[in-house]
DNA sequence: TCCCTTGCCGAAACCGGTTTCGGAGCGAAG
DNA sequence: CTTCGCTCCGAAACCGGTTTCGGCAAGGGA
């Protein structure tokens, strides 16, 4: 931190054109030496390195920026559109990348959009104003116009998430499918035989996986699929609700549901409550993405949750690399959720069924799988 | 959005000098028509003005900043640490940021700091290294060396809230004095003598005004202030399920309880659940923040809501001005927040006073006051 | 008519970096 | 003793803007 004498207006930058002088070196072979150019020697190098330390110089990104075209900046367009999903992760999503950010002295340059074209549209503005040299993009979609813009543009992009088609693409995802059938399995192994699942809206790519994952779960178990009990399209808490009713409305209704998304599961409480179902003893419920209302909810949610800082972080260091020029086919990862075992998915959370609105100790209690 | 021909790479910019060239006229000439100096004459400035719009030209941020040192961005940094708090809010209010900066096509630049001293290092650095024009400052506190810090260095700054000392302080706030106040006299209306009220954290501003605004709203009821019923140190539900606890068990508890946040009060129906206390009828709770889990509590919480999308966006503007150099006594703005009203306030939630965990229909049906 | 303003613009310096180009110095080969 | 090639660095151009400076031409006053 600058210490900044009180008035010693705009705390005088130490500049290239200082070190060079200081050094009694041309500023060009400074800036070389800096940059690891070939044909400075060693001796030279260190000097230049040793002073610019000592004298904590520190270049310009704008101007660097205005020769090289890179402005040391990543960018996040966010959806803000709609439900504005994945909410509750985003501080811990941003602190990811900005710290992984900072390490390397380059910055997280957000804007919002609220549908697919001002997406493309912001994105389009923040390569044309140069004031980014990559983007991570959230919430990938099977069939992506981000995606066919950047690929187009050739602009560095990771994603989170997969996509059909991954040609060119570098990403970093959470393994929901494995979580869907951990899920199916967990209930099949407490005796459950119909099993029902409502997945999320179609045109992301994870709703395609955790479907597979679910169907994966069902075949491990020795289960039958029933399309009966396979819904789709809730992404909120009252879609949540109307598909959950659905499947209790049957006329054979499932023993437990297992949820792409937890909001949808908390509707499914709101559906189970109508039918005079108790969630836990008599519908079970596993759910996905850990939302800190599913610790509160009665009973609270048994769910796989990501890690959202790690992810922000592992994506913003796959960014970097890309830009740099790694194949993006070496810049893939997926990770496992972590399950958060709570009370919907066992019958012993009501100690008096028939006590009012619910007993007592819900702490956070997560224990590892 | 550039159309880039396919392998028409890197999307050829349009610069000032090819402005100038197809114009025949010098570029220092073509700069200051286009930023309005006194030395050109109107017929130039229009034909140069129209030339740009046409040839869709638009000056390079970082080309501008090097000399202007302007860089065309907003800064706001986040703190990650501790509990993470305003966490559901982020979207919206980045969406309010985002959009009031690019309609002057400025970015915004998130960072993100884990306590005091890592915020006022975050900070420093992105002035040192020029990344950002002037700061957003959410979560004022009372005495807040973020401000030191840019006032010290001369920065531009508006707080999201108030601080002790608000010379040379742009901001703007959202009245929880008289969200707290309303809260009162609405509980008093109903027939409450004795009404508790749990506070955040005392560093914060907006717990003195907060509290102010308790205390006003017992004054206007004709209620006597009693020490006894009022505790503070509550931002998370587990403090505010202590402090609700304390106060119920008081020799005479309070019969309502006014919440400084929401998170306090999600604690509190906890507290009560363990009292044996249904939340309505025999504990009525009003709060303030709007964060989403109080729509879905059981009963949903009534809660006066703060509008961040908006926020977000008047703290640009304030920000825009502040930065071309309006007085900051001029800039402080205060808006009420809303009054989302549910049932934790009212006595009707439970049709059947036996029934399990708790029934239906709670659309969240908030009605302005 | 002459001089002094004033309006308006071109030329060039500048901002803080990067990159190209060419040549000085030196050792080795012929 | 040349000549060649290599290592290493200085000088200068460049990136895309902004800002200063000076001068030309027209207009006004004496």
């Amino acid at each position: 931190m600058p210490i900044a004498k009180p008035r010693e207006r705009a705390a005088k930058r130490v500049t290239i054109n200082d070190l060079a002088r200081s050094l009694g070196i041309a500023k060009g072979t400074v800036s070389r030496a800096l940059n690891g150019y070939p044909d400075i020697s060693e001796t030279t190098r260190v000097r230049v390195t040793r002073a610019a330390e000592r004298m904590g110089y520190r270049p310009l990104a704008q101007a660097q920026a205005i020769r090289t075209g890179r402005a040391r900046s990543l960018g996040l367009v966010l959806n803000a559109g709609g439900d504005a999903e994945h909410r509750p992760f985003l501080t811990d999503f941003l602190d990811g990348i900005s710290r992984a950010a900072s390490e390397e002295s380059w910055t997280l340059s957000v804007a919002t959009a609220h549908d697919v074209e001002d997406e493309v549209a912001t994105m389009a503005r923040l390569i044309d104003e140069r004031k980014v040299d990559g983007f991570i993009l959230p919430r990938t979609r099977l069939h992506d116009a981000r995606i066919d813009l950047l690929r187009d543009l050739d602009v560095p992009f990771v994603l989170f998430g997969r996509t059909a088609d991954p040609t060119g693409c570098a990403w970093y995802d959470i393994s929901g499918e494995d979580a869907m059938t951990a899920a199916v399995q967990r209930l099949a192994n407490r005796g459950h035989r119909r099993i029902g699942f409502i997945n999320g809206a179609l045109e992301y790519t994870y709703a395609g996986l955790r479907e597979g994952g679910y169907r994966a779960g069902l075949a491990d178990a020795g289960l039958p699929f029933d399309p009966a009990l396979m819904v789709d399209g809730a992404t909120t808490m009252a879609e949540g609700e109307v598909q959950g009713e659905r499947l209790l409305d049957l006329a054979e209704p499932p023993t437990a549901i297992v949820c792409a998304l937890d909001l949808a599961a908390l509707g499914v409480y709101r559906a189970a409550a109508r039918c005079g179902l108790r969630i836990g003893p008599d519908l079970a419920v596993i759910s996905y993405d850990g939302i800190p209302e599913g610790a509160t909810a009665t009973p609270p949610l048994t769910t796989y949750a990501v890690d959202s800082r790690a992810a922000g972080a592992r994506l913003a260091k796959l960014l970097f690399a890309r830009i740099r020029g790694t194949d993006p086919e070496r810049l893939r990862e997926l990770a496992p959720a972590r399950l958060i075992a709570r009370a919907s998915d066992v019958a012993d959370f009501y100690p008096d069924p028939a006590a009012a609105p619910g007993p007592v100790s819900n702490e956070n209690n997560h224990w590892e799988d």
